[in-house]
DNA sequence: GTGGTCACG
DNA sequence: ACGTACGTGACCACT
C-alpha cells in the first residue's frame, strides 16, 4: 500500500469546529471553552482512520502574509476571533503537540500554502496525498496523487468530481475564482461576475488570459467590466494562487506519524473533560496520581467464603464505601479496596452478583455503618433494599458535585475521580477521600444544609418510588388503542387521496415536499434541513388545505399512540406496574427528571391524550391522592422580589393572572376579558422564563411592540419585580453563577461570553434559575418531608410520582381523608414566605381524576 | 448519532 | 444586523 500524507488546514477546521458548537457551548467545570477543541479532534479522529503514514496540521500565522501585504483592506475586513475560540487556539497546538503530530506555521505564508508545498513534496515522494479543510480554494491543488476531504459535507473531491461539480479541471479554480471574486477572503475579482458567469465565461475562452484578451466581443456592461476591470482580475488570480513552495522548515519525514504515539494527549484531553476523545487514544499509562490519594490495594472477591472474609475485616471499620459499576466493589478504608471478580478457573465457586449485593445489603442494614457511596440509589436497587429500611446513607460523591456544579452531571465515578484527585482506575475506596473534600467544597458554597436536608434523604424517597412504581390498567390502553388506531386510519387515507400518492406523513422531508411543492402552500419559516413543518407553521396555513389539518391530526394521534400508549406497555412489569427512574442529577436548575419512561409528560392538555390519565390506577383496594401547588413559581417571584402589590393579590386568593390582566389594561378586576386574562398569563410566563418583547410577541401572536407595551406596564405596576429581575442579571454577572433562596447554584459561562446571543440567554437563565429553581426546593422539602410524616405516621400510604409541582400518592382507601390533609398541610407549610404556598389535594380511581 | 417534533411543568 | 421565551425526555426519519 502506498503512503498516505494527511495534510490538515488547521485553522480551517478549527474555525468550523468552533462554530458547530458554538450554541452548546461547551466548557469545562470550571468554565474553560471547550467546543472547538473537541469539534477538532473528533473530526481528526474521523480522518486517521484513512491509516496515513504521515499527518500534519497547518496553522495561519498571526500576521499579514506575504499575498495579502499588498493589499491594504485585509486587515480591516477581518473580523476578530471569537474570545472563546482564541482561548482555545493555543490549547489545540500543545495537544497535537503531545499526541507527536507535526503542528506546521509558516511566517507570512497561510495555512493552505503549507498544504500545498507538502502535497508537491509528497508527490515527488511518490506518495499520496489527502488534504482535509473547509476552504474551496485548495481545489486548485488536486492532482492525480492529491485529493481533497472536503469538511464542509465530508466528500473527497478529486479531479473527476470536480470536473462533475464545475466542468473545470483543478488548475482552472483560480481562474473561476479570479472572475467571481470571494468576499470571505477579500478577493474582488470582477464586479458583477458571480459562479454562473465565470463558468460561462471559462467554458467559452478556456482560462482567465483568454476571456481577458476575448473582453472586447463580450458584449454589454459585463464586456465592459472585464476590460476595465482586468487587472483587478489578475490581481484577484495571484491572490487566489496557493504556493507550493513555502519556505517551510519541517520536512516530509517530521510528519511521520504513528497513531500508537497519540496517547501522550490523554492526560490533558480528560483534564479538559475531553472524555469521549481521550477514551479513543491508545495507552495513557501512568496517569497522574495526586501524592495525598495513593491508590488502594484490590482484594479480589470471588466466592461465598472470600466475601464473608471481607465483610468480616470490614466489621471494624468506621464506614463503608461502595461503588455498583462496573461491577460491585466496597472498601472499609482507603487502603484496601474489595472488587466482585469471575473466578479464574473453574474450580473457584463463583459468586452470582446478585447474591453479592444481597449480602453486603444485609451487612450494612446489620451494622448501620454509614454508607459513602458513587449513586446509592443505583447501589439500593441492586441491594435489593425494602424503601422502609434503608441503610445509613452518608454521602453520595454524584450527589455532591451535582450540586457543586448542576451544569454538567458526571457521565460517571470515573470521570468524578479524575476531576477531584486525579486519578485514573476508579475505586469505592478513593470515597474516602472524596467525602472530606467534596464537604469542605459544600460548606464553603453553603450547599452543605441542601445535601444533608433535602439531596441525601430525597435520594431515599425517590428509590422507595422507582420500587413501588405506578400501577396501570392495559384494559384502558388497548382500549384507546384501538380507538386512535380508527382515527389514524381515516387521517390517512384522507391524506394519500388529497395528495395524489403515499409518502410518509411522519417524514418531514416528505410530508414538505407535498405541501410546499406537490400542493403549492406557502411555506413558512425554516429549519437547518428544510421547511419547517411544525404545528405553528401548519395551522397558519390549515384554512388554505383541507389537508393540513389532517396532517395535524395524524401527528397528534400517532404521537398519543406511539410515545404513550405503546411506549407505556413496553414498560409494564409483570405486576402492570410502570417503573420509571428519576433522575436526581440532571436538571441545571435542581428539578429532577424522569426516565423509561418519563411520566412527567403524560398528557393533560387536549381530551384526547388526557384518557391516557385513566390507565394510571392506584394498587388494589388503594385510591390515588393528587396534591399541587398553586402557582408556585409565581408565588416565589412575589416572595423573591417582594413586590408589596404582588404579595397582596396572592395573599388575598386573587386569580393572579386575572389580576395581574387588571393592572396591565388598567380595568377594574371585574371586567377583564378572557383574552385579557390569558395576555396576562403569558405575560406572568414570560416573565418567569426570562422576558423578552419578541418572545411573548411570538408566543402571543401580537406585535412586538405590542408586547413591549404590556411587559413596559407590567414593571410599572409590579416595580419590585422589574428591578429583582434586574438584580438577579447583576448578581448573577458578579458572582458567576444563579441560585435559588436555598443557595443551590448554577453556573453562568453564558454572561461572560463574547457572543451577543449566548450572553443574552445567560441574562435569560440568570432570571429563571432562581424561580424554577427555588420551586424545584420547595417541592423536593415536601417530598422528605411527606415521606417520612407517611412512615411515622404509621400509613401504608406512599409517593409514587412527582411532577414538578405535583406529588402522587397510591394510598389505601381508608387512609385517603387523612394523607390528603397530611400531603396539603406538609407541601404548603413546608417554608414560610411572605407569601402563602398553597396546595390543593385531591383523590380519584385514577389519575384522571385527581385533576 | 442528529435534527425535528411534541408531550409535560 | 442578529435571533430569543425557561426546564425536561421520547419517538421517528434520516445519514
Amino acid at each position: 500500500m502506498d503512503r498516505l500524507l494527511l495534510a490538515i488546514d488547521g485553522n480551517s477546521l478549527l474555525f468550523q469546529a468552533y462554530h458547530a458548537f458554538y450554541k452548546v457551548n461547551l466548557t469545562t467545570r470550571d468554565g474553560f471553552p471547550t467546543g472547538a477543541l473537541k469539534g477538532f479532534f473528533t473530526k481528526l479522529l474521523e480522518l486517521l482512520k484513512q491509516e496515513p503514514s504521515h499527518v500534519l496540521v497547518a496553522f495561519d500565522v498571526h500576521q499579514p502574509t506575504f499575498r495579502h501585504e499588498r493589499y491594504a483592506d485585509y486587515k480591516l475586513g477581518r473580523k476578530p476571533a471569537d474570545e472563546d475560540l482564541k482561548k482555545q487556539m493555543p490549547v489545540v497546538r500543545e495537544l497535537l503537540r503531545s499526541m507527536h503530530i507535526a503542528v506546521i506555521e509558516c511566517p507570512r505564508y497561510e495555512g493552505d500554502d503549507i498544504l500545498g508545498t507538502f502535497a508537491r513534496r509528497a508527490e515527488a515522494a511518490g506518495m499520496d496525498t489527502l488534504i482535509a479543510t473547509g476552504d474551496r480554494d485548495s481545489f486548485q491543488l488536486i492532482t492525480d496523487r492529491t485529493r481533497i476531504y472536503y469538511t464542509k459535507d465530508n466528500s473527497i473531491v478529486d479531479a473527476a468530481a470536480l470536473k462533475e461539480k464545475y466542468g473545470l479541471s483543478p488548475d482552472r479554480m483560480r481562474d473561476l475564482k479570479a472572475l467571481m471574486g470571494d468576499s470571505s477572503d477579500h478577493i474582488p475579482g470582477v464586479s458583477g461576475v458571480g459562479e454562473k458567469t465565470a463558468l460561462k465565461l471559462l467554458s467559452e475562452y478556456g482560462d482567465l488570459e483568454g476571456v481577458l484578451s476575448h473582453a472586447g466581443e463580450v458584449k454589454g456592461k459585463l464586456g465592459e467590466r472585464l476590460v476595465n476591470e482586468a487587472e483587478n482580475a489578475r490581481f484577484s488570480y495571484w491572490l487566489g494562487t496557493i504556493a507550493t513552495d513555502a519556505p517551510v522548515a519541517e520536512a516530509l519525514d517530521d510528519c511521520a506519524f504513528d497513531f500508537e504515539r497519540t496517547g501522550g494527549a490523554k492526560q490533558r484531553l480528560y483534564e479538559l473533560e475531553l472524555n469521549s476523545i481521550a477514551d479513543r487514544l491508545p495507552g495513557g499509562d501512568a496517569p497522574v496520581q495526586d501524592e495525598t490519594v495513593p491508590a488502594p490495594k484490590t482484594v479480589a472477591v470471588t466466592n461465598e467464603a472470600e466475601l464473608k472474609a471481607a465483610l468480616d475485616a470490614l466489621k471494624a471499620a468506621d464506614a463503608i464505601a461502595v461503588t455498583a459499576f462496573p461491577t460491585l466493589a466496597f472498601a472499609g478504608d482507603a487502603q484496601c479496596e474489595y472488587v466482585l471478580t469471575a473466578g479464574e478457573t473453574l474450580f473457584d465457586a463463583c459468586l452470582d452478583e446478585d447474591e453479592a449485593y444481597r449480602m453486603l445489603g444485609a451487612f450494612l442494614l446489620e451494622t448501620n455503618k454509614p454508607l459513602l457511596a458513587f449513586d446509592a440509589k443505583t447501589v439500593y436497587h441492586r441491594c435489593g433494599f425494602d424503601p422502609d429500611r434503608l441503610p445509613n446513607l452518608r454521602f453520595d460523591a454524584m450527589l455532591s458535585d451535582y450540586l457543586l456544579n448542576s451544569n454538567r452531571p458526571i457521565e460517571n465515578f470515573d470521570a468524578l475521580c479524575r476531576a477531584w484527585l486525579k486519578t485514573e482506575k476508579p475505586s469505592p475506596a478513593y470515597l474516602f477521600a472524596l467525602e472530606p473534600r467534596m464537604s469542605r467544597a459544600l460548606e464553603a458554597d453553603a450547599l452543605a444544609p441542601l445535601e444533608r436536608d433535602v439531596e441525601l434523604p430525597l435520594l431515599s424517597v425517590l428509590y422507595g418510588m422507582e420500587r413501588i412504581g405506578f400501577r396501570t390498567d392495559e384494559t384502558v390502553l388497548h382500549a384507546l388503542h384501538d380507538r386512535f388506531a380508527e382515527r389514524i386510519a381515516a387521517a390517512e387515507t384522507r391524506i394519500y387521496e388529497q395528495a395524489g400518492e403515499r409518502f410518509n406523513i411522519l417524514s418531514t422531508k416528505q410530508l414538505g415536499h407535498i405541501l410546499y411543492e406537490k400542493l403549492g402552500l406557502p411555506s413558512g419559516k425554516k429549519t437547518k434541513t428544510g421547511f419547517s413543518t411544525d404545528a405553528d407553521t401548519l395551522e397558519a396555513i390549515a384554512a388554505l388545505h383541507p389537508i393540513v389539518n389532517d396532517v395535524l391530526t395524524y401527528r397528534f394521534l400517532t404521537k398519543l399512540d406511539s410515545t404513550f400508549i405503546d411506549g407505556l406497555l413496553k414498560q409494564r412489569d409483570a405486576n402492570g406496574r410502570i417503573h420509571s427512574r428519576f433522575m436526581q442529577c440532571v436538571t441545571a436548575t435542581g428539578r429532577i427528571s424522569s426516565v423509561e419512561p418519563n411520566l412527567q409528560n403524560i398528557p393533560v392538555r387536549t381530551p384526547e391524550g388526557r384518557e391516557i390519565r385513566k390507565a394510571f390506577v392506584p394498587s388494589e383496594g388503594n385510591v390515588l391522592v393528587g396534591a399541587d401547588y398553586s402557582q408556585i413559581e409565581l408565588r416565589l417571584l412575589a416572595h423573591i422580589s417582594g413586590d408589596e402589590s404582588f404579595i397582596a393579590a396572592f395573599n388575598h386568593s386573587e386569580d393572579i393572572h386575572a389580576r395581574t390582566a387588571a393592572e396591565v389594561f388598567h380595568v377594574p378586576l371585574a371586567s377583564v376579558t378572557g383574552e385579557q386574562r390569558s395576555a396576562a398569563k403569558a405575560v406572568n410566563f414570560g416573565i418567569v422564563y426570562g422576558i423578552s418583547d419578541f418572545g411573548l410577541a411570538k408566543n402571543l401572536g401580537v406585535s412586538v411592540a405590542t408586547a413591549a407595551g404590556y411587559i413596559k406596564r407590567y414593571f410599572e405596576r409590579y416595580p419590585k419585580v422589574q428591578a429583582y429581575l434586574r438584580d438577579s442579571v447583576e448578581r448573577a454577572k458578579e458572582k458567576g453563577c444563579a441560585e435559588t433562596l436555598f443557595g443551590r447554584r448554577r453556573p453562568l459561562p453564558e454572561l461572560s461570553a463574547s457572543n451577543y446571543n449566548v450572553r443574552q440567554f445567560g441574562e435569560r437563565v440568570a432570571m429563571n434559575m432562581p424561580i424554577q429553581g427555588t420551586a424545584a426546593d420547595v417541592i423536593k422539602m415536601a417530598m422528605v418531608r411527606v415521606d417520612r410524616a407517611l412512615k411515622d405516621g404509621g400509613f401504608k400510604a406512599r409517593l409514587v410520582l412527582q411532577i414538578h409541582d405535583e406529588l402522587i400518592i397510591d394510598a389505601p382507601r381508608g387512609e385517603a381523608e387523612a394523607v390528603m390533609r397530611l400531603v396539603q398541610e406538609t407541601m404548603e407549610g413546608v417554608a414560610a414566605l411572605s407569601v402563602r404556598l398553597v396546595a390543593e389535594a385531591k383523590c380519584g380511581e385514577s389519575w384522571y381524576e385527581t385533576k
